[in-house]
Parts: C-alpha cells; structure tokens; sequence
RNA sequence: GGGGUCUUAGCUCAGCUGGGAGAGCAUCUGCCUUACAAGCAGAGGGUCAUAGGUUCGAGCCCUAUAGGCCCCACCA
C-alpha cells in the first residue's frame, strides 16, 4: 500500500490525477439512453482572457454540481468553450499589428481575419488551460468556439428565421458609438463615469425681435451645429408666446422653430433646451415627435463632418473650444458654470461614447421577450436566490430593441447582401452570385452567438441526437452581473428557437472582491490570482474558500487567511487518512479486517454513533446540494469531519486500535474506514484532487472516487439510541477536562474519574465506554457507580444531566472556591428553570404551540430540575464541612 | 428618479418554511499526548442597526427611521 506524507502537498499530486481523469475520459458524456442526462452549458470565457477569481468561483460552482450529479449516476455533461469576443480581440489584434507597424484598414478585411483567427491560435486556449489547474471535469472533447462552423451556422440560421418573421429589422436610430473603436456599442456597453464638465449659457437671438434672445445652457456646445429646434415646456409661462417663433442658430446661421415638448424640465437651467436630434437620445424622440431634421456633425472618429461649416475637420473637443470661444466674440455667451455629470464611456477602451444616427440592424425585443417573462413568472426557469427575479423583471420590463450590428470585422457577417445597381436587399443563408451583389460589412454583437450556446453547441440547426438528448439543459451558473447580456437572451432564444426553456434553474454567484471589500481590477492592482493560489495551497484550498461561508449571489471577500483555513482543512483530511492508513498497515490480520465488510452487529456503541452521524450527514449534505446550498453543504461535510470524525471518534477508538487483543479492534478499522471512505465522497466534488488521492490510497476495490457511487442514506445505519448514548459520555469527557484545566491539572497528571448515575442505563454506557473514556479523560481509573460511596470528599464535582462526576483533587481542592462554582451554576440552572417554567405556564403556549415543541419544553424543565437538585445536594455537601 | 440589497462576536460571514444565537480567523490559558503545532484541550466575546407592529413565541414576517453597497435611468 501506498504511503502518505506527513502533510499534504497538492503540487505532487494534481497534476498526476487531472492526467489520469482526462486519460480515462471521465469527462466525457455521450447520448446515453439508458442513463438520465445532467447538463451544464459553461459560460464561454473570452478568448482575451486570463483566468481571474470570479471564472474560478463559476467553474468551482458548476464542477461540484457536475461531480455530485456524475457520481449520482447521471449522464452528465459539462460543455466548455470559447467565446471570440468580437471587440476585445478585434481591439487586441489591432495594437498587435501596429506594434508591427500595419493598419488594419490598409490590409483590409480578409488579411485582418486571418491575423485574427491567428491571434486566436495562439492565445485563445490559454485560458482554457488555466482552467484546468481548477480540477474542473469538463468534456473538453466537445469544446467549442463561437465562431466554429456549427456555431456560425446557427448564427445565421437564427438571424435568417428572426428576419422572416419580421423580428429583425434595419433601422436609422440613434445609437451610442465608440469613435475609437470605430462601431456602435450597446447602450449596455455604455458606463457612465462622472466628470467634472462645464454648464455654458448662450443667447440665441429671436428672428423679428431685435435684441431678444433666448437663453440655452448645454454641455457640450459643439453640438449646437446640429440644433434644429429649442424646446420649451408647454405650461411653462415665460415662454408662452415664444412657441412657434423662429431662432437664428448663431454661427451656422439656420432658422430654428422654438417647439413646446412636455421633456422639458421647466425647473432645470433656463427652461429652454436646444434639441438636436441627430446626437441625443432624448432629443432624437423630441425630433420624431415634431418632425426636426436630424443633421449628423460628426465623422466615425469623432470630428465634425462638413455639416459643422468651418469647423470641419477639427476634433469635438477642438471644436469645443473654438465654438465657445466665437460665441463669446460675439457676446453670445451669457455665462459658464461649473457641472459636474455623467459621460457616457465605452466600457472597452474608456472612451467617451458619442450618440449618433446610424443605419443599424435591430431586434425587437417586445414580443420575443413575453415568454421569457412568462417563463420565469411562472417557475418553468428558477432563479436562485430568488430575489433575482426582480432585477431580471426590472430589465425585461424596460427592455427595448437590441442593436445587434458592430461595424467590425472579427464576428459572424450579416447575411445580408444589397444589390448594386438596384439597391435591393436580401437576407439569406446563400450568398447570390453576381458581382452587382455587395454583403453588408456589419458584423453581430458578440451576444447574439452567446444566446444561441445552449442549443448551438449541442448541434442544432441540425436535429442531433445530442440536442435532442441533452436539452434542454439543467443548470446556468454564472454572475449576476450578466443577468440581461447574457441569461435574458438565451431565455428568450430557447424559447423562440426551441420553443423549450435553455434551462430549469439558473444559480447566481456573486463577485468576488478583495480583503477591503474592493472589486479586484488591474487598474486596482489588487488582483489575486487564481494560479498563484493553486500554486501556492492547492486548487482544493482555493475552491473551498470559494465555496465556503457563501450563499448564492452574495460577493465575498477573498484573502489569503481563508486560503490558509481551507488548506489546514485538507491538512487534517489528509492526517486522518494517514492515521488510519498507519492502522491498516499494521498487520496482515489488521489488513484483512479493512477490507472486509462492514458487520453492524460488531459494532461499539461509539462505532455505531459515528455511522448513524455520517448517514445523517449523507443525507443532509444531498438536500443542500439539490437545493443549491454548496456553502451550506459544505460547512456540513467539513464540521462532521474535523469535529466529530477527527476530534472525537478517532480519540476513541485509539485504545482499541493499541490493543491488539481487543476483540472489537477490527471493528473499529473497519468504521473508520467506512466512514472515511463516505466522508471523502461527500467532499469529492468540492475538493476532487485530495479525496481522489487518499481514496485511491485507502481501497484499491475501485479506480477513482469521482466515478462512484454518492452515498445514500440507510436506515440500517440509523442509530439513534447509541447517538444518545455517545453524546452523554461526550458531555461527561469535557466537564472533566473543563475541571482539569480549571485546577490546572495537566494531561500528563492521570486522576481517578468517578462517575456516579442513579440510572441503570446510563452505568451501562458508561462501562461500555470505558476504555476510550479514560483515555479522552486523561483519568487514571473510572469507577461507575450509582451513589458515592467511597468518593472522596474533597473532590471536585461536576454536575451533567445524566451524571455526577468526581475527581478527587483533594490537594487542590480550594472549598471557597468550589462553592462559588456550585453556585454560579446554581444561577445558571435556575435562569433555566425560570424560563422554561415560564414559558409552560403561559396557556397560550400551552394552547397554541404545536404540541411537539410543549413536550420538548417539558422535558428539558425536567432536565434541568435534576441537575438542580444534584448541584444542590453538592453544595449541601460542601456547607456541611 | 426607479429597483434591489445589506446592517448578527474584534474581523469576514453563515443562519433552511419564525421555536433556546453559529463558523472561520483573531484574542486569552494550558499542552511538542506515538495522524496532524497547517495541531490538541479549555475559555472569553453578541439587548442579531434603531423604533414600532403581527404572533403563545421574531435575527427571520410587516411598517417607519438611520447608515453602507449594487443595478438601472440619466436633466439638457
């Protein structure tokens, strides 16, 4: 047999088990008809991107479901891949091949891809093999991409259905565009950052009235160029016989009507607005409400366009400055205040975005949307924690169409071609030959392929077994900051593609951030990474700490201290493994005993109690799993563990072990290891790599753990009686100790315990019990018996609800103190007493409480009333000397 | 402006459908006891933000208040 290590060290091992795992194809799930199928759809990381804490928290969350759910006997599924991430690669490849010195515009369009799919080569399976550090058993054999053939093909596929069915339209509106990245930006691409910014007021004279001017404020003035109308509110009173008068627009010398629009705030600045349609949502809906032309000043890179007169050419911010400075020439400038706002920002490059009309293809959104809003309401999708549905109403409810076109280049085409010479469009999956027939140059957001994940990877448009056997798919984990980039749009793509829910339940993690509670970020520099943590603890430590003390969508504070707890957690597994290792070693009887069945009649009271404990267990830790409570489970796994298996049943059974005459040793060998055994399995999905390798070591009936059998609970291993039976003698073990290290008594000092229990049976257990009771006692000799003769009477008590304890301390034994003692307790058991007789004479308890909590009630008054009178007694005992 | 959420031991957080407040870390006191000092044994520490309400009973449900955080919208 193989042999353990003093300490655990994940480095040796972790890499040697993935191997193993990835050789023998454990992860690998095909159509199986005979097995019910678990599914997972693993969010696509981006191919830009580097493993951080939050993909080790989402791919620990779904590898302890995919474990649980394999070991449960499922068919279960895992699939990863990649996700092409139009605009952070497209980004990423440009300021690759500047630093070679080539433009992306002068190469063009199919020399750009083939960077790109380079680019893609080379960096994309990085984080792929990062996640693997993480232990994670996905089907790597079935990863895909986006962009792969199958991917694309239900690209198109679903963009050709939702055009035919008049879903996706084209459409002159008014989007956010990033004059860096050169594309639109959906306005959840936008984030908007508060700047320090001016607030400037500028007359604009009234045709036909000399000298009357009407005062606008605005922050960004250059915009003027495309004012086609100033705005005044209909009941605003000072305006009242402005509506309908013409202005002259200074510099660019245009008539403008003054119109009445209720959007005007009558409270904010001087109450008259400048609209321009052209370059501001708002005053893109005031324009269609009062049919204003919409005049476009800006070039795709954020200069003015020969609309701007001569101001052509110079950058928005140039051109800020000279227009502010021309109108104060011209005494047009009433004022500039300070003003601090929000500037939209693309969320890419920081950028400050610019709203501009644009030819773009669209989704519209209100009627896909209504069964994903169904769904939800009515629990066909379930969302955890529940509180989730109300942020993803919040985005359904307010939800507007989805600009899906990106002029970029790395990202699935339009499938639209425009006909040269006749302007005619088609939408088609086959391209029309004939050189008069032009593709559209727009490419998708990169969100329409994420929607389809669920079903595309899985084959479809085809009819594929897999598709058929493995959707729809089971769980979503994922963040809940992506609830309406991401989650929404596959809900509302399955439903209308598949006409199926993508899943039933949808699992939120929350963000993971830094000791202070900061999210970690690179500009921070407070990132910590996952790698350096896997090497330094162990990727088991890491995903414990991920997982414990965590509910669903709450963040967590990460910080190396937890790190260290997790790590001496596996520590202590791994000691107790070894210690029970050591055991078996022993000799060949011993060996045999270990393997050999387990045989409940042979078993000890503590034996028994341990069992009946990890049966409990077992059945808890598998209610919180399929309840989605993985902290909760684990706290669980980890308490009965350390707490019970380590600190108590193996100090117990350590007598039996050192006496090979003890005709119940192999009895002991044979519990410690059953239980061992179980616990390692209810561990496994959180902590694969250790339970892998000490099951492994232990039993050699079966080749890996993560391919057995998830234990059940069995009613023949529910010991109640001796669970009873173990908890009075645990309770009578640290009242000992309590005294000892009270009178300072140190281990190494044996002293005779008497146990005195009026109780037949409780004497019972006690001499049962002997032999490990001494031992986690530190006594010399136990004496049971039912009254206390013979006990010294100088000695210590202590009083349990079953037991009096004695231990003659004589020379230690102060009486004045001994009596303070007595009598603390003597306060304690009457605060007790009070309460408990309270509440039993309150009718209303009496009357309305179920009748379980009353007998309940009434059985710890009797309780405490015993050690009353047993304490009472001793300090009768102690006044009469 | 709308929505959400949090306030529990010194710190970080659990606490399932309401039935005597928990963990980890930290602190204090003893221990190198033949699995583990990454450990063992023991101890201290909380009017569960505040004020009301519902209930036999509230950390948990309801209302209000204070403070923190997040998301959405965005006032020209």
């Amino acid at each position: 047999m193989k042999e353990l290590g003093k300490n655990y060290d994940p480095k040796e091992i972790e890499q040697r088990i993935y191997d193993k795992w990835l050789e023998k194809k454990y992860f690998h799930a095909e159509v199986n008809r005979s097995k019910k199928p678990f599914t997972i759809m693993m969010p696509p990381p981006n191919i830009t991107g580097q493993l951080h804490m939050g993909h080790a928290l989402d791919g620990t969350m779904q590898d302890i479901l995919t474990r649980y759910k394999r070991m449960q006997g499922y068919e279960t599924l895992w699939q990863p891949g990649t996700d092409h991430a139009a605009i952070a690669t497209e980004v990423r490849v440009i300021s690759h091949l500047k630093e070679q010195g080539i433009d992306k515009n002068e190469i063009g369009r199919e020399e750009f891809l083939k960077y790109c799919w380079e680019w893609r080569k080379e960096y994309g399976g990085r984080i792929v093999n990062q996640f693997k550090k993480l232990g994670v058993s996905a089907d790597w054999d079935r990863e895909r991409f986006t962009m792969d053939e199958g991917c694309s093909a239900a690209v198109g596929e679903v963009f050709v259905r939702l055009f035919e069915k008049g879903l996706i339209y084209k459409g002159s509106r008014i989007i956010n565009w990033c004059p860096v990245c050169k594309t639109s930006i959906s306005d959840a691409e936008v984030v908007y950052e508060e700047q320090a910014g001016h607030f400037w007021h500028i007359n604009y004279p009234v045709i036909g009235e000399e000298g009357r001017f009407v005062e606008i404020a605005t922050t960004r003035p250059e915009t003027m160029l495309g004012d086609t109308a100033v705005a005044v509110n209909p009941d605003d009173p000072r305006y009242t016989d402005l509506v309908g008068k013409k202005l002259l627009l200074p510099l660019v010398n245009r008539e403008i009507p003054v119109i009445a629009d209720s959007y005007v705030d009558m409270e904010f600045g001087t109450g008259c607005v400048k609209i321009t349609p052209a370059h501001d949502p708002n005053d893109f809906e005031v324009g269609k409400r009062h049919n204003l032309p919409e005049i476009n000043i800006l070039n795709d890179d954020a200069t003015i366009n020969e609309q701007g007169g001569k101001y052509a050419g110079m950058d928005r911010y140039e051109a800020r400055r000279a227009i502010v400075e021309e109108l104060d020439k011209m005494g047009l400038l009433v004022k500039v205040e300070d003003h601090v706002h929000n500037v939209g920002t693309h969320d890419r490059c920081k950028t400050t975005v610019e709203p501009m009309v644009k030819q773009q293809w669209f989704v519209k959104m209100d009627e896909l949307i209504k069964p994903a809003v169904e769904g939800v309401k009515n629990g066909d999708i379930r969302l955890i924690p529940p509180r989730m549905d109300k942020t993803y109403f919040n985005w359904t409810d307010n939800i507007r169409d989805w600009c899906i076109s990106r002029q970029l280049w790395w990202g699935h085409r339009i499938p639209a071609y425009y006909n040269k010479n006749t302007g005619e469009m088609i939408v088609t999956l086959d391209p029309p030959a004939g050189e008069e027939w032009e593709q559209d140059p727009d490419t998708l957001d990169t969100w329409f392929s994420s929607a389809l994940w669920p079903f595309s990877t899985l084959g479809w448009p085809e009819k594929t077994e897999e598709l058929d056997y493995f959707y729809p798919t089971d769980v979503l984990v994922t963040g809940y900051d992506i609830i309406f980039f991401w989650v929404i749009r596959m809900i509302f793509s399955g439903y209308e593609q598949m006409n199926e829910r993508p899943f039933h339940t949808v699992l939120f993690h929350g963000l993971v951030r830094d000791s202070q509670g900061r999210k970690m970020s690179k500009s921070l520099g407070n990132g910590i990474d996952p790698l350096e943590v896997i090497d330094q603890y162990g990727a088991d430590a890491l995903r414990m700490t991920l997982i414990t003390g965590n509910a669903p969508g709450n963040d967590m504070r990460f910080y190396t201290e937890r790190v260290e707890a997790s790590r001496n957690f596996a520590n202590k597994v791994w000691n107790a493994a070894r210690f029970i290792m050591m055991n078996f070693d022993k000799d060949e009887e011993t060996r045999k005993a270990a393997v050999a069945p387990l045989d409940l009649s042979e078993l000890t009271d503590a034996d028994r109690w341990i069992l009946s404990g990890v049966n409990r267990l077992v059945k808890d830790v598998t209610e919180n799993l399929d309840k989605y409570e993985l902290g909760i489970a684990l706290d669980k796994v980890s308490d009965f563990a350390w707490s019970q298996f380590c600190d108590w049943y193996i100090e117990m059974v350590k007598p039996r072990l050192w006496n090979a005459e003890d005709p119940t040793r192999a009895a002991a060998i044979k519990t410690l290891k059953t239980v061992l055994i179980t616990i390692l399995k209810l561990m496994h999905p959180y902590m694969p790599f250790i339970t892998e390798e000490i099951f492994t070591t232990v039993q050699d009936e079966e080749e890996s753990i993560m391919i057995s059998e998830w234990p059940v609970w069995k009613e023949e291993w529910n010991f109640e009686q001796e669970e009873r039976s173990i908890e009075i003698m645990k309770e009578a073990v640290r009242q000992v100790r309590n005294v000892r290290t009270e009178k300072n008594v140190p281990p190494s000092k044996k002293v005779n315990v008497y146990v005195v229990a009026s109780s037949e049976e409780v004497r019972r257990i006690f001499e049962e019990g002997t032999v490990f009771f001494r031992t986690l006692a530190s006594a010399n000799e136990v004496f049971i018996q039912s009254d206390a003769t013979g006990v010294d009477e100088n000695s210590v008590s202590a009083v349990t609800a079953e037991a009096t304890i004695y231990l003659p301390l004589s020379e230690l034994v102060d009486l004045a103190k001994e009596r303070e003692r007595l009598e603390a307790e003597v306060q304690r058991l009457e605060k007790e007493l009070a309460r408990s007789k309270g509440m039993l004479s309150n009718e209303r308890f009496l009357s309305k409480a179920p009748a379980e909590k009353v007998a309940e009630e009434k059985e710890k008054l009797e309780k405490y009333e015993t050690m009353m009178s047993q304490v009472k007694e001793q300090l009768a005992k102690l006044s009469g000397k």
